[in-house]
DNA sequence: CCCTTTTTTCAGTATTTTCTGAAATATTAG
DNA sequence: CTAATATTTCAGAAAATACTGAAAAAAGGG
C-alpha cells in the first residue's frame, strides 16, 4: 500500500530501532523521527497517540530530547498546549549532537584518564611508567577528538566538507 | 594507597562505566581496558578472576571483543590456554571502531532511509516531496559521513591529524 | 480566588539486557 | 583411543532500563 503514512510509520520504527544499537533509547528516537517528519509541530497528546505510548514516557522523553537541544517547545498562538518541533536541518542536529556528547562523554573520560595519570606519578617501577605511557597515549587521543569535534561543530558545513573530502582525497 | 594495581582497578571501573554510557556493555569495556593495561596476554581465568565475573561472561565477551577487532588471541609457547591481548594503539583502536560501527550501524541506516526514499517516490503530493526532501537530507548525510570515516580510518595519524588542525585553524 | 486544563512526577510493573554456572562440546597430550 | 583440560553454549536468575497510569503540582482563564 502506498500511503505516505505508512512509509513515515516504517520510517519511526526503523529508525528507532537503530538509535537503540546505538546509545539512545526506542522511544526517544522514536519521538525525534517523528517530529522528523513532521509538517507541523505536535502536542503531547499527539505523540501518544501516534506512538502508542503513556503520556509519562512521552512527556520525559519530549523533554530529554529539548535536553539535548533536538527539539523545541514552540507556542502554536489561540493554543493552550505545548507543541514540539524538532531541528530538521542535518548538520545543526550533527553538531547539537557532537557538543553534546562531548560535553556528557568525552570530557568526563579525560577527567577519568587524568586522575590516573596524576596518581601514576608517584610510582617508580618500570611497570608503572608502561601504565602511565598508556593512558597518557589515551588522553591525547581524547583530548584531541575533543578538539576536533568542538571545531567542526562550530563551523557551517558549506565551509568545512569541501576542505575535508580535498584533504582526503 | 600508592599502589599500581588499585590505579589499574579504578581505570577499569571508571572506563567501563564510561563505555556503558556508550554502547559498549560494561563487561565488555572493563575486559578490554583490563587488556589495555596489562603487560602480558592473560588468559580467560586471569580475566575472570581479575574481574570477578563468570567464565561464560569472559569467554562471552572475549570473543565478541575479537569480532570487534580490538582484542587478539595469542599463543604462548608452552601453554595449553588461549591468551588475549589488547590492541594497544590508539590510532588503532580508533580505526577499528570506526570502519566496525560503519558497517554495523551507518550503512543499515542509509538501507532504512533508502527504502523509505524509493518508496515515496510513488507518491506525488506536497507531503510526499517534502517527506522525500527530508530523507534524502538525512541520507545525503549519512553517506557522507560513511565515506569521511572509511577514508579518515584508512589512514595513518601522523598524515592525517596535522592536516586537519590545519583546516579547522 | 476557584475551576479547568495541562504538565510533571514517581511508585510499581514490565521488558530488555546481562550474567551465572553447569552441562555439552571440542581440543590436545600421551 | 582415553583421559585430562579447555572452550562454548545456553536455560534460568539477576540486574538494569524503560514504561504506565494515576496522583500531585503547575499554569491559565474567567
Amino acid at each position: 500500500m502506498k500511503n505516505i503514512e505508512s512509509i513515515k510509520e516504517d520510517f519511526i520504527a526503523q529508525w528507532g530501532a537503530l538509535g537503540s544499537q546505538w546509545g539512545i533509547n526506542r522511544t526517544m528516537a522514536m519521538i525525534h523521527s517523528l517530529l522528523l517528519v513532521s509538517p507541523k509541530p505536535l502536542t503531547t497528546d499527539e505523540v501518544m497517540n501516534r506512538l502508542s505510548i503513556s503520556r509519562g514516557n512521552a512527556n520525559t522523553n519530549l523533554r530529554d530530547l529539548v535536553g539535548w537541544g533536538l527539539v523545541r517547545q514552540v507556542i502554536v498562538k489561540g493554543e493552550r498546549k505545548d507543541h514540539y518541533e524538532a531541528e530538521k536541518d542535518v548538520w545543526k542536529i550533527f553538531c547539537t549532537v557532537a557538543k553534546e556528547r562531548k560535553r556528557r562523554e568525552t570530557e568526563p573520560a579525560s577527567k577519568v584518564l587524568q586522575n590516573c595519570i596524576d596518581r601514576a606519578k608517584g610510582i617508580n617501577t618500570s611497570e608503572a611508567k608502561e601504565l602511565r605511557k598508556q593512558l597518557v597515549a589515551l588522553n591525547e587521543f581524547v583530548t584531541l577528538a575533543n578538539t576536533l569535534m568542538e571545531q567542526i561543530a562550530s563551523k557551517e558545513q558549506s565551509a568545512l566538507i569541501p576542505k575535508l573530502l580535498k584533504i582526503l582525497a
